[in-house]
DNA sequence: ACAAGAATTGCATCCGAAGTCAAAACTTTA
DNA sequence: TAAAGTTTTGACTTCGGATGCAATTCTTGT
């Protein structure tokens, strides 16, 4: 029978062309195949002159096990789509959910989205390649999510908390994070006007922001302040400080964003086109931690989120629900790091 | 026959748990199982009747066809593997290969490395997934070229060429866009004292780059440069300068860095630490084209390395390897962009 | 040395879709 | 309307490794 299989192959595919197979290793080490799949299974009952014998056909082969075919026969792929939504906000996280993945042997399927793209295309791919779990940097719909759950393939958000719905999240507590920045704006100095800058319309994440910025913003008795929306980008920043300035004439004398990019934006409009110093003229305060905001010509005044703790804990909610499918839903709220930066005060 | 499967896998698993297959469609629309594969197959010979029928089973018990069982078959997973090395520096690239492979069906197995990563066991790894094809932008040895080679994956490198050996590649010209940097330096007024930053050691673009300022500046009768260390970073900028000064007291008037983050890092070094004038008191070219190196703050005259064409590239390069694995290497090289900015000159 | 028990090994089958080929169902033509 | 040609369809096999179970080999105790 193998013996058959073996000679119908070669006549198909030239021996040179072809993969080496498990096959082709038990053949060359005189055992069965069974016993070739079984030197590749951790706990599996093999001697030690077996294992021998056979990884020596291994080497000489040059054979590695197809993955393809044992995610089928195991229905374990060992992979897991990571979905974000438009890369460029999110390269740290991604390159540490990476690490994270790869450190404990399960590869990433990388599914990316941008405004432009088809989410339910996309998703039915992510279905198709019956990847174990699926971890999320991007707005699904309830039914996207339901899909997911009854194909039980464990489904984990990252920054995104869906109230309500039993699922799976971790996420920067945005609320709080943006009331100690208003509660710092407010102790750091008298400042006349307020402006609120917030992400894209459809981004949870800045409208709990914005929010929350609202929410201390009234609690501290001031109402009356200029609202405008950006896109995250630094251009939108840029762009920002102008319409904040059309509102209000150059009352405005502190300004929230609701991320650290457009918030760079702001600065350096505010310094090099209006020549306005901050934080003496205007205090400025972001939401991220991201790099630049670090640096030496910004110095912003920002909540961190903790990246590394982050992705930590994402990628064990989703690993352990991938071995324990019965784990209930969780939500992981983590703290925000205040950073003070010089762009504060009078 | 097929009864008997049906039944005892139905033994095994519970109805709820196990995953719609073909074989459930063509029970449910009383067709074969053939006929269900080809209804998903694009020109195969299937009556308008059938296939309705078909689509409408599909419907009713939501089949998505299993991609890993299809590639066991067709030998094509329909995966590449995207290898980066440290993710922090390729946000933009990766971003626009991963768009640009989506939209061509093309799925994306994304390993990162950095330091510690053991590269022998990622490759491992990515031979046992079966990939299609492999877009590295990280170094690997001749050996583990041939690897690829002798298993027919194709193999397209970003940013990385490898002279005398026949391998695809995308690449921007590292050493011409050095040379009209260091044109333009020299052009743009009398500098005492050139330093030179280059990147990590063990990085050809660093080295070509480096390459190409040095033979471009002797060509220019420039000799006498200090020559400084770092590691691509916006940190090992900043301390850079210090290196440079320590090296040339403040002679140094004209600074070359292998790339914009550490010309950044540079560059608030010098204004904020040193407290001195760019470009009054030094000049300052960087390399890449980052967003953070058009923003106000910086305006650093640099090489924008042309992104969106070299990913169109190498994608396209790659796939047309996959579809047809007879064609030859090619190397193809891209020339940068100038970004005249504001950092030149006296 | 031999029976009872434990550890190994091989056989046969399965995972789920795709492709081959011959049978069946349609068309066309005379 | 029958023969010839064309299109559809289904039975069966295949991809490559994992696994239950029975057969075999190796230990152990007596």
């Amino acid at each position: 029978m193998v013996q058959r299989v073996l000679s119908s192959r070669g006549e198909r595919l030239a021996e040179s062309q072809r993969n080496v197979t498990s096959y082709d290793v038990a053949r060359h080490a005189g055992v069965s195949q069974s016993a070739v799949s079984r030197c590749f299974k951790p706990g599996a009952s093999v001697s030690e002159k077996m294992r021998e014998r056979v990884m020596q056909s291994v080497q000489a082969l040059g054979y590695q096990p197809n993955a393809i075919a044992r995610g089928l026969i195991t229905r374990r792929s060992n992979m897991v789509a990571v979905i974000v939504s438009n890369l460029n906000f999110y390269p740290e996280v991604l390159s540490q959910l990476s690490a994270r993945f790869m450190q404990r042997g399960v590869h990433v399927l990388l599914f990316t989205l941008d405004h432009e793209s088809d989410v339910a295309r996309t998703l039915e791919q992510v279905a198709q390649y019956r990847v174990d779990g699926v971890l999320a940097a991007a707005h699904l719909t309830r039914e996207q999510m339901a899909q997911f759950h009854q194909r039980n393939v464990p489904l984990v958000f990252y920054n995104r908390s869906y109230r309500d719905v039993p699922v799976s999240s971790v996420c920067c507590d945005q609320v709080q994070g943006e009331r100690v920045l208003v509660d710092l704006l407010a102790q750091s100095g008298r400042h006349r006007s307020y402006a609120l800058l917030s992400g894209p319309a459809d981004s949870v994440v800045s409208m709990q922001r914005t929010q929350g910025a609202i929410e201390r913003l009234h609690e501290l008795g001031i109402r009356d302040l200029t609202r405008v929306r950006g896109d995250y980008s630094y251009d939108s920043g840029r762009r920002a400080v102008h319409a904040i300035f059309e509102q209000r004439g150059a009352m405005t004398d502190a300004i929230v964003s609701a991320n650290d990019m457009m918030a760079l934006g702001c600065l350096d409009e505010l310094r090099h086109r209006f020549e306005l110093d901050v934080p003496g003229d205007v205090s400025l305060v972001g939401f991220d931690g991201v790099r630049a905001a670090h640096w030496s010509s910004f110095d912003l005044t920002t909540i961190r989120q903790p990246v590394e703790s982050m992705a930590e804990a994402a990628v064990t909610m989703l690993l352990e629900r991938i071995d324990n499918p019965g784990l209930p839903a969780e939500k992981r709220l983590f703290s925000g790091v205040l950073r003070r930066g010089a762009t504060l005060g009078h």
